[in-house]
RNA sequence: CGGGGUGUGGCUCAGCUUGGCUAGAGCGCUUGAUUUGGGAUCAAGAGGCCGCAGGUUCAAAUCCUGUCACCCCGACCA
């Protein structure tokens, strides 16, 4: 009990090693297991648990906006992947080719996608003649590809399982709306079902996506203060319609390319669960996404009752609406607890022979480790209650997290300390020019994480370079 | 691609410097008994061509050469 209140021996302290932990994390909290190839994991089922929620309450919203789901093609031929000269370059050094089929070489090489963009134009151009054809609001869930050079189990995969929306519309404003409205959809799913908060902000010429006219994004703060691109939104304008020939019939009889979006969130955000809400006992899950919410330990099992009572107070909490589990192993009660907590299930409840004489249970919450005596009869209602007030909590908690370790630096000698010094997000005024965020990055390890859309004048001139200051950026190290 | 590290039962590793009995330990696993309010105890078991391929040798986990893979830190990226 004495390392850091440290209950697993198994898992590396944050403090110690924020790299590993985050490693013995995913292994020990049973999410991943590696594989025979280099960065593609096994998501094993209580991770693939956590993906599925995720899925659920994000394609929800997602339809709510009238979007529908679709399913293209994992191989692109060379040829149409090159249409597009910016997006091909971006994704050249990162992508995997098919060269066969079966002991036949393929006269044109297939690249397994590393992003869907060309397939949907090259699909919408045959797709849509009349402005009554358009929007068309498309979402696939499927995985990509990208050979990337260093992996890490769902921050960095060679393999990661996503969404890709892709929508074209009759307008500039209706398809730069879209791109607006669907980043706030991903910062509303992560503050209300993941409890992430996130700054949302327009990425630099330098960090926007190859190929868009504009990206925008939602960044989120780790444990250990560095930045997370947790979502992405891009605004493409006509670029891409002109390299596939997506036109349409206005209104007005004139043939017009479509405007384009597209918007991705991956299963890098259970990295991003993680490292915002863990601690040195291993995962703590937002009561919305965790696959189990409550775990019952029965305490003295094999005396008389105590399962029984259990298996009621199981039967209580489902029809209370929670997702609950009753671990009757023959492990330890010790052994449960840790598990439990390994795996950042949000409320443990205890039930041995005194609880039940008592007509009592005891309820561990696993965010702050406050322990409760609730009674038997309002069991259901109290838990329900409880799991709401932990999802809040957590939240709030992050956000404070978020606020204490986000600073404001006017000049550049003060902006170096603070990314040496101080972990967490610099507010720096920027004028606007590469070079600058060139040398910051060269000198600090920082990258201008986003515009904000919520600017601030810090001062008027640019933290690098002293010239006049045309935004306030958002700078961090970067996962 | 640069720097560092590691490959020995499912996991963590010892053994390698100085080659030599049947390759070890802890954890986990199986069976049984006793246990159960913070990773229980005892007993009996199962499980290994020492990453792979060559070479040296009477003899290789150990020495040599090559090769493959994975992990960590950078540059690239969601």
């Amino acid at each position: 009990m004495a390392d850091n209140g440290k209950l697993v021996k198994e898992i590396t302290s944050m403090e110690d090693d924020f790299a590993q932990w985050y490693t013995d994390v995913c292994v020990k909290a049973d999410l991943i297991a590696y594989s025979h190839i280099k960065g593609f994991m096994v998501i094993k089922p209580y991770g693939y648990a956590i993906w599925e929620n995720i899925q659920k309450l994000l394609d929800a919203r997602f339809k709510a906006t009238g979007v529908q789901n679709v399913y293209m093609p994992l191989l692109i031929p060379e040829s149409l992947l090159a249409k597009e000269s910016e997006l091909v370059q971006g994704f050249a050094p990162e992508v995997a080719w098919v060269t066969s089929g079966g002991t036949e070489p393929l006269t044109e090489r297939l690249c397994v996608r590393p992003t869907s963009e060309t397939v949907f134009s090259d699909f919408y151009k045959d797709d849509v003649h009349s402005y009554r054809d358009l929007p068309r609001l498309y979402n696939q869930w499927c995985s990509v590809v990208r050979w990337e050079k260093e992996t890490r189990p769902f921050l960095r995969s060679r393999e990661f399982l996503w969404q890709e929306g892709h929508t074209i519309h009759a307008t500039r404003e209706e398809a730069e709306a879209r791109t607006q409205q669907m980043l706030n959809v991903y910062a509303e799913f992560l503050a209300d079902e993941m409890a992430i908060p996130v700054i949302r902000g327009r990425k630099t010429e330098k960090e926007k996506f190859a190929g868009a006219e504009a990206t925008y994004t939602v960044e989120a703060m780790m444990h250990d203060g560095r930045a997370l691109q947790s979502g992405t939104s891009h605004f493409f304008g006509q670029k891409f319609a002109e390299a596939y020939g997506i036109q349409f019939t206005d209104r007005d009889n004139k043939l017009k390319y479509v405007w384009q979006t597209s918007w991705g969130m991956t299963t890098r955000v259970i990295g991003a669960m993680i490292m915002v809400h863990g601690d040195n006992s291993g995962l703590v899950l937002p009561p919305h996404i965790a696959p189990v919410q409550v775990e019952i330990i029965p305490i003295q099992q094999r005396k008389e009752g105590v399962l029984d009572a259990c298996r009621r107070a199981e039967k209580e909490l489902i029809d209370a609406g929670c997702r609950v589990k009753v671990d009757d192993t023959d492990k330890s009660p010790g052994w449960k607890f840790s598990e439990q907590e390994m795996r950042g299930i949000p409320l443990r409840i205890e039930m041995g022979p005194r609880d039940i004489a008592a007509n009592e249970a005891v309820i561990v919450r696993r965010d702050n480790g406050q322990k409760c005596t609730v009674s038997l009869d309002k069991l259901g209602e109290t838990t329900a209650a409880l799991l709401e007030t932990v999802q809040k909590e957590m939240l709030e908690k992050a956000q404070k997290h978020l606020e204490s370790h986000t600073w404001s630096v006017t000049g550049y000698d003060e902006f170096k300390d603070t990314i040496a010094n101080k972990p967490g997000f610099v507010r720096a005024m920027w004028c606007g020019d590469q070079a600058c965020e060139d040398k910051i990055k060269e000198e600090t390890g920082a990258t201008s994480r986003c515009i904000p859309f919520k600017q601030e004048k810090i001062s008027g001139v640019c933290a690098c370079c002293g010239k006049p200051a045309k935004y306030m950026v958002y700078w961090d190290k970067a996962y």
